[in-house]
This record gives C-alpha cells, structure tokens and sequence, in this order.
RNA sequence: GCCAGGGUAGCUCAGUUGGUUAGAGCGCCAGAUUGUGGAUCUGGAGGCCCCGGGUUCGAGCCCCGGCCCUGGUACCA
C-alpha cells in the first residue's frame, strides 16, 4: 500500500480509535492464525468454506480468522478468572476470507471491531447503534442537510432476528434452510425492487440477463405476509415498531421481539441518536449464523460496495467455547471497504505526503548547514525533509519535487542566505495562486519569487508557521478587504 | 457454473470493408529556463497489439482453442 493510501487509512483509523475510546472500549490483539477447532462451525457453512487452512509444523490443523469476533468470543471464553464482565475492548487488524474478490470484497481486509462481552440488556446494542453513527459522522459524513434536500450520506439499519423469525414461524416456515432462502431473497430487495422480490418468492423469476432463478416456492397470501413486513419504513422507529406490531402474526416470539425493540427504540432516544441516522428497517438480513438479537448494518448510499459495517448480539456463541453462557454484543467496521465507499463518495481528500517542509539547497552549501536547519524546524515538530537527491541540487528539481508530493512550504538555503544568516521561505501554494492565470512565459518566470520571504533565522518557525495555516479562501478574504 | 463485455504504451483508451511505418490524451524524461515548482511551448523515450494454432499475398482486426480481467447472475443441500 502506497503512502497515499496509507495516509487516508490512518486518518480515519485514528477518528475511529477516538471514538471507540471514547465509548470505553479498550485495546486488545490477538494472534491471526487460530486452531481450526475454534473457528469452524461457528458462522456457518458459508464461514467454513471461506477458511485459509494451514498446519502448524507438529501437525496441528489451524487456520487464519476470517473476522474478529470469534477470536473474541474464544478468549472471553478461555479467561474468565482474568477478564472480570462485562468486558469492552476494540481490535483492529487483519482478517481473511478464501473468497472470490469482487469490488470492495478482498481475500485480506482489515476490521475495527468493538465488542461487549458479559451483558444482554439492549442498551448495549443502543450503544453501539450509537457508536456506529458517531464513527460515520467522525470521518466527515452526515445527514444534517437532507432535509434540505441534500442526499442521505450514511444510514444505519437496524433490525432483529427475533422478529424475522416470529414472522416466518408465523407464516409456517420452520424449517430453517427455507428460512434461510427467505432471507438471501428479501436481502435483494435494494436491489431488484419489490415485484421482482416477490416473484421470487414465489415460483422464481427471469433476471436482466436472461437467467432463469429458482424461486423459493410460498404461496401468495404468505408472500403477502412477508413483503407487508419488509415495506415498513415510518419517519420514526416508533411508528414503524407500531406498524410492525399490527402486521405481525400474534404470539408470544412476537410480542417478546416487539418488546425488544420498544426498549431499544427508547435506549436510542436516550443516546440522542438521531432518527434519520439510524431507522428501523425490517428488511434488514444479516449473513452471519451466530446473531440471536437485535442486528445493525451500515452502509454509504453514494458508493456501491455493500455494508461497511455490521453488527449484532450473538448470545449464543461464547458458549460454543465454554460451559458458562456469557451474552455479547459487538460491531465490526470493514475498513477497506469503508475507505473506498469514503472515496467513491468523494469524501476523503487524496494526500501525496504529510510532508510540511522542504529544505531546497544550492550547491556550495555544506550539508551540516542544512541538517542544523531541519533539526530546528523538527523541535517546532514541522515535518520536514531535506532534499538529498542524486546529481546536482539544481532547484528546480527540488521545487519540482516538492510539488510531486504537495510539501506547502519550501525553506531556500543557497550560499547567499549562510553568510548573510537568514533563510527563504516560500508558501509554494500562494505561488501557485498567484501565477494560476499566466500563460506567457516572461511573465511566468518574472513573478516566480512572489510568494517569497527572506527572514532571519529566529522568525523562520513563525513565518513557516503562517505559511502553513494559508489557504486560499483567507487570501481571496484578504484582498477584497483592501 | 451461466450470460454479456473486454485484454493494444506506465495509466485511460482509439484503431476504418483485413493493407504495408500501430495512434491520441494523461503521465514520465529532456530543453526553452545555470537561484525557483505547478502554467505555456518544443522535443524525446516508451509496444511479444494476452497466449497457441488456423485462414490469407498480407492479421491488432477474421476463424478455432486456451488463459486472464470487468459487470451481471447463480450455486454454496
């Protein structure tokens, strides 16, 4: 990964970070490769297939984690005399699936994963539906304006498998491979619209190009059931839990996945979460085997690469590594996946460098000279770089570097400046403002020192300081108050 | 797996009914400009036209086979 890439990961890792933190939730790693034991079975079939498999060299089968939260779920298991509960922590690192890549979809990628270990009240997962949005928001997006008309720029889904499953229970629909077809169906809806949902639901349907589908098979009056279901969208989580309540099938499963959710509905409420970030959507259908409860899903609607977090209570999964049950609840942040929606989007401006300051040098100046005078702009903790290239330091292939990798500000020390002990400095953005409409190069080469200041060198930190801090929208204020 | 579309310069792509020397833009390098970048102008480098076979006087282009990529879709009992 190039340092462009590199820099935007670290910026929105460290907002996360922030975040997480400010939740109380604490650092944790474990190792990448697991024992195969330990992973297997516990996503599913789907999960199994995707493991890289490996053997240790005495023979052992292992296996590298395809996400985060199993290796939580096994060490909350495996230290229950250490880890006093409830317990919080976040991870970040790399996960792998033997999957065919696709866009946003990679064999290795990186999760930020928060997860609670040791509590099953729903105000765990209203906070992390909480922690979800002020992740989003932290990395530059929001919904403020949509009012205003401006387009959505993320949404958190919420629903829960309790309710799924009350409906489904109440259609008929035990068997859970039935069920599981459902949901893949329903998961479409986004995508091919509700007609096409339905048809496939039913006897199957014929796609864009030309395929035949298989369908799952459900009488009319159940797909009606169903699709009533999965259309609810109100303006507040609470109308739509009203609207749930009346459309699904009387029972106990029911009314006790209702009650959920009127609890998390107020949790949210409380955590100030703001009902056009997060909704109710009862379409909502996650892959993963282990959820129990209530599930949450992100996506950025401007980018098509699928959710760029997910999430969920999975009550029953530390027990598959212990004998005491411990209820949990975590959410995973996909972060390459994140940052390319980010991009898509048009959210994450591109830097070359986190360079600040370039020493441009001529020749005849001893290099101690200009090491003295970076050692002095790094104690002000100003990046800076020397340029040391190969031939000779000709300056306009310094100032040419520099603008390959958009160092702001150059600090020009030619032999003129050592004798008379004081620097250049030049703001290389001003410059660029100020020649932007030459087309002639006369005038071009006349106006290249505009942006220049010759300074002593006890004002160097300042004036580089002020340099820094320009932009061009203060200039054009400037001019027009004179 | 199936359907569709691709594979030509570092990148994005054009390439006429098959015609001899395969192009453009961007990027890169150099010069105009020996202490001043990005603008402008001039010049230059850079190609197993995916691979193998075939048709033809002649193939980037047509035919057959393969490989790879992209999009869609399925399967994952």
């Amino acid at each position: 990964m190039l340092p462009p890439d590199m820099l935007a990961r670290d910026w929105v890792v460290a907002r996360i970070k922030k975040v997480y933190e400010r939740y109380g939730f604490q650092p944790l790693d474990t190792p990448v490769l697991e024992s195969l034991a330990a992973l297997v079975g516990t996503g599913g079939e789907e999960t199994n297939k995707q493991l890289f498999r490996l053997k240790t060299p005495e023979g052992e089968p292992i296996a590298m984690r395809f996400d985060l939260t199993v290796p939580f779920a096994r060490l909350i298991a495996q230290y229950p005399e250490q880890l006093k509960l409830p317990f919080r922590r976040y991870h970040i690192g790399p996960v792998f699936r033997a999957d065919d890549p696709a866009p946003g979809r990679f064999r290795q990628f990186t999760q930020l994963d928060i997860d609670a270990a040791g509590s099953s009240s729903v105000a765990v997962d209203a906070e992390m539906i909480a922690a979800m949005c002020e992740v989003l928001r932290e990395i530059g997006l929001n919904n403020a304006n949509v009012a205003a008309g401006r387009p959505q720029e993320f949404l958190v889904k919420i629903n829960n498998r309790k309710l799924v499953d009350a409906l489904l229970e109440g259609c008929g629909i035990g068997e859970l491979e039935r069920h599981k077809h459902v949901l893949r169906v329903v998961d479409k809806l986004d995508k091919v619209g509700l007609d096409e949902v339905r048809k496939e639901l039913g006897e199957g349907r014929i796609d864009t190009s030309g395929d035949r589908i298989r369908g799952v098979g459900l009488s009319a009056d159940v797909i009606d059931q169903i699709i009533a279901f999965v259309e609810i969208h109100e303006a507040t989580r609470e109308a739509t839990l009203e609207t749930l309540a009346a459309r699904l099938p009387k029972s106990d499963a029911s009314s006790a996945a209702l009650a959920e959710m009127r609890e998390l509905a107020t949790c949210l409420d409380a955590l100030a979460v703001s009902q056009r970030d997060a909704v109710f959507d009862p379409s909502l259908a996650r892959g993963l085997d282990y959820y129990t409860g209530p599930v949450y899903e992100a996506i950025l609607p401007a980018a098509k690469v699928g959710s760029v977090m997910g999430g969920g209570r999975y009550d029953g999964l530390i027990a598959r590594f212990s004998e005491e049950p411990v209820p949990a609840a975590g959410v995973s942040v996909g972060l390459d996946r994140l940052i390319a929606g980010l991009q898509a989007a048009g959210k994450l401006q591109p830097a070359d460098s986190s360079v600040q300051v370039l020493i441009v040098t001529m020749p005849g100046v001893p290099q101690p000279e200009t090491l003295r005078l970076a050692a002095q702009l790094r104690q002000a903790e100003i990046s800076t770089v020397a340029y040391f290239g190969q031939g000779k330091p000709r300056p306009r292939d310094q100032f040419s570097y520099a603008n390959r990798y958009e160092i702001p500000v150059a600090v020009i020390l030619g032999e003129d400046e050592v004798k008379r002990n004081v620097v250049s400095v030049k703001n290389l953005r001003l410059g660029e403002w100020l020649r932007r409409n030459i087309t002639d190069n006369e005038e071009y080469r006349m106006r290249a020192r505009e942006a220049q200041v010759e300074v002593s060198r006890d004002q160097l930190i300042e004036t580089v300081r002020k340099m820094l801090a320009w932009t061009p929208e203060q200039e054009q204020a400037g001019q027009e108050a004179k």
